[in-house]
DNA sequence: TAGCTATGATTGATCGGCCT
DNA sequence: AAGGCCGATCAATCATAGCT
């Protein structure tokens, strides 16, 4: 009954949370393309230089946020909103000239 | 072809949340192996295979024989083992990935274009 | 300190594509 | 036409990190 218990006693195991900003970026990427949330290797790659990780941790990411996802939208709504808010201010910057300048913050 | 594909992706959905794509409805078939309750009382069958460590050391040890199976090799080691043909095919297949990815992961982990950001 | 949730990693198995 | 392999992914689970 023990007998399986150490699947291997990994001690590689010892997981690490990301940096807060690293978790940012992954999170940008995944909700500015959430209705296709599947880097390219080369993504993958731009990914893994920007946040400090391996793309084979990206991919890790990527594939639990995706499963997690789905299995309950509603829990992710809030983080949605506020990344899918984020990507509108950058988008409407580059194609607004009108009027109400703001939030320039991107130092 | 390799993977000369050049070009920016420019294409930043900014798609409603909350809809739901066709990612999020994928459902993968459930594993046709190991069917503990065929008694038709059937709550949760077709689990994962739990490989014991015995199989496992065993599996291991072939592997570093040689990573290959040929027929012969895989319709012994299934029965020894206890296991489809299948799922010993299926393990070969994952550990040599597995090997891949870990030469890979090894060959660079840190440093190597420490640039200036 | 105990308990529960968030999260990174592991892995048996599936999917689609390609090759023999 | 059939079966194996690759690369990517899924889905369930493990074990720890972190918050209450």
């Amino acid at each position: 009954v023990m007998i399986l218990r150490s699947r291997f006693l990994d001690a590689r195991r010892k997981r690490r949370n990301f940096n807060k900003q690293a978790t940012e970026f992954l999170n940008e990427y995944f909700y500015s393309h959430l209705s296709n949330p599947y880097p390219s290797e080369e993504a993958k790659e731009e990914l893994a230089k920007k946040c400090s990780i391996t793309v084979s941790q990206v991919s890790n990411w990527f594939g639990n946020k995706r499963i997690r996802y789905k299995k309950n939208i509603g829990k992710f709504q809030e983080e949605a909103n506020m990344y899918a808010a984020r990507t509108a201010v950058t988008a409407t910057n580059v194609s607004t000239h009108g009027s109400q300048a703001n939030s320039p913050s991107t130092p | 072809d390799l993977s000369a594909s050049q070009g920016r992706e420019r294409d930043t959905d900014q798609s409603p949340p909350g809809k739901t794509f066709d990612w999020m409805k994928v459902k993968r078939n459930p594993p046709k192996t190991a069917k503990v309750a065929d008694y038709g009382l059937g709550p949760q069958n077709t689990i994962r295979t739990n490989f014991t460590t015995k199989q496992l050391t065993e599996l291991e040890k072939e592997f570093h024989f040689s990573k290959y199976l040929t027929r012969a090799r895989r319709v012994e080691i299934a029965a020894t083992l206890e296991l489809n043909e299948t799922q010993v095919k299926i393990w070969f297949q994952n550990r040599r990935m597995k090997q891949k990815k870990r030469e890979k992961e090894g060959l660079a982990p840190a440093s190597s274009t420490l640039s200036k950001d």
